[in-house]
DNA sequence: TGTACATCAGTGAACGCGCGTTCACTGATGTAC
DNA sequence: TGTACATCAGTGAACGCGCGTTCACTGATGTAC
């Protein structure tokens, strides 16, 4: 039952591919090897050619996760005035969960907390997926002439990435809504904020 | 090797509060019965003599840390100025995985997303919880005049939730920090903002 | 180009291990009289 | 108050299950000549 390597390749990206989605819907913990073998319409035996264990895979998957969503975004978002740009990323981060048929899940904001005690490896990526969503962010609050343009950014995203979080514990629909709606509001306070004071203050902040 | 009543009280509540705190250092699935049996000093088949399942015992652990949590803050808090108040609320919050013995660990940060598919029961507390921490912001940001004062609160757990949680990624100590810091600017932006747009009647001095 | 052999992707079953949970047992505590 | 019995907290071992991983096997693909 040999494969063509063009298969092989295939095989291997198909299987990648379900991993991160089952991994952010489900979580790590709770997606096994067979349960993905098995979504991708394989028997688990067959997945020891691809792949060395299952914390690499946690890698790839998160990888491909972040390539995924990001690749979405830079799409949408490309050629947009950085106003209109900011908002459709927040738009879109902001409702990934509330989809129909999620498929630009983040992994910051579904599989966070469990990457904590991963490999250093795996830990690299979600580091590397965080440092590429504040860029992004950056690149749109840069052209928007704001001084502090990257602590802005950060801002944004610890804004985003805990109300997707917290989103996800309500027990409805309303709720998580709700909730959603005031992570918006926030990154809209922390814009305005920061386009009337961005040019010339000097940040203060409270004594500690 | 009966123990008495106020014995087999003390039994569970100090499992209750091991569990709690194995359960925000490591995580649940990381964390097993006998794990926490052992660290409490017992043996893993007296387990179930006090509760009726894992799930119940993560229920109520995730519970005594909000208690603690809030009990903490509570206390520090008191009689000290809005102000003053806020400030001493996020710092404590934002620090609370950078203390040498963590003892204040906030579920929402700590086990959150883990908290996603479990028991209503289970998740009704995460709410609760979430909640319960708005409404401590929420008390500061109304004494200080602010018109949106629970809106305010909502983006703020969302920033120091999101920071928290994204901190813990950090493969080095400064990169953590960093973040940290940075979710304290955005608390520090978003009540700037609120105090210049949003004070209704109460007048707060300048002080710049 | 054709042929013979080596390779290896995928199968399906099994392995070992750790987990949550159960259970017979012990003996001190609680209770009934 | 003392005594006899029932209760049950805690022990230590075992159970069943699902997990990640391994393995012998199959047969199509790749390769050497």
């Amino acid at each position: 039952m040999r494969k063509s390597r063009t298969e092989t390749a295939e095989t291997r990206k198909h299987i990648v591919a379900t991993a991160s989605r089952l991994f952010l819907a489900r979580g790590l913990a709770a997606t096994g090897i067979a349960d993905i073998m098995a979504a991708a319409g394989l028997t688990q035996g067959g997945f020891y050619r691809h792949f060395e264990s299952k914390e690499q895979l946690i890698a790839e998957a998160s990888a491909a996760a972040f390539d995924r969503l990001f690749g979405m975004l830079d799409s949408t978002v490309t050629g947009k005035p950085p106003e209109e740009a900011l908002n459709t990323i927040v738009t879109l981060y902001l409702n990934q969960c509330q989809e129909a048929n999620p498929i630009y899940l983040c992994p910051l904001a579904n599989i966070g907390i469990e990457l904590r005690h991963s490999d250093k490896e795996v830990k690299a990526i979600a580091v590397d997926g965080y440092e590429r969503l504040v860029r992004l962010i950056a690149a749109q609050t840069r052209q928007l002439g704001i001084k502090d343009h990257t602590r802005l950014a950060e801002a944004i995203v610890s804004a985003i990435v805990g109300g997707v979080t917290l989103s996800q514990l309500a027990l409805d629909r309303a709720t998580a809504t709700a909730i959603l709606t005031n992570a918006r509001h926030a990154v809209d306070a922390l814009l305005r904020a920061a386009l009337q004071g961005g040019a010339s203050s000097t940040r203060r902040r409270s004594g500690k």
